[in-house]
DNA sequence: ATTCACATGTTAGAAAACTTAACATTTCGT
DNA sequence: ACGAAATGTTAAGTTTTCTAACATGTGAAT
């Protein structure tokens, strides 16, 4: 009777991800322009965000809030969805960019995982 | 971490639905036409469709297909959303209305009702 | 076989929503 | 004070959606 959604259909136009996350058009482009979602797009054009997309935006205003910046949001997912591999061979990072990058912005207050799993997306405002 | 959408809130575009429902916009225009559903819209007069009208779509589908026609849904679903309270007074149509656009419509094929509950929406299919 | 009503298709014109791109503003660290 | 990062603002163009009107297909009744 109530099921799930498939997280990752592009079923919102971004207006409504404005209202759900309260990021502006703008800040929600900047964040695709560099990488850290990539809403589908409709043969017209136009961003067909998922669900999973909106739980990413909420992270990343999370993050945002703790200070990050778009460099040390997208280190972390990089590391994210590396699950334990090579971890020598940072993709396009030298090592000393990425050990400068992520000190300098956790030094703020930011923690970079909670402890016992990932920090997840707060969508669950929208939900019952 | 898998939350439940609330399914009342309008998120999806005309666009999104057709996909979902296989229907066109005609018909979901047509059918809103009809009372059988009342999308929301936004400030631009766009209509914005909940998870639940999906459902309702899908349903009416599924009853158009069985032969039913407006009317006989509409009645369906007055009938559905009157618990127990009076049977008496039918809303706008006659008993003898009533009795013969049931009979019309039900010799064809349809069966009103499932036994053990009301047939429910199919959105299913989209979930996971 | 017509006719009629219902459901749907099709089209046109207008308005809303979204797009990219450019430039402006704010804030913060050096 | 300066420079970079994030966001605001605006403009011009395209896509999507809207309503309304008229057309078409189909089944039921005459």
């Amino acid at each position: 009777m109530t099921n799930r959604v498939r997280r990752t259909m592009p079923l919102l136009p971004i207006s409504i991800v404005m209202q759900l996350t309260e990021l502006t058009a703008r800040q929600i482009r900047y964040y695709e322009e560099h990488k850290l979602i990539s809403p589908a797009r409709t043969e017209g054009n136009k961003r067909m965000f998922s669900l999973n997309d909106v739980d990413a935006l909420l992270e990343i205003k999370d993050y945002l809030d703790q200070g990050l910046n778009m460099a040390g949001i997208k280190k972390l997912y990089d590391l994210k969805e590396t699950p334990e591999n090579e971890k020598a061979e940072p993709k396009s990072l030298s090592d000393a960019e990425l050990r400068k990058l992520l000190h300098e912005e956790l030094k703020h207050q930011a923690r970079p995982f909670e402890k016992g799993g990932f920090r997840q997306g707060d969508l669950s405002r929208f939900f019952n």
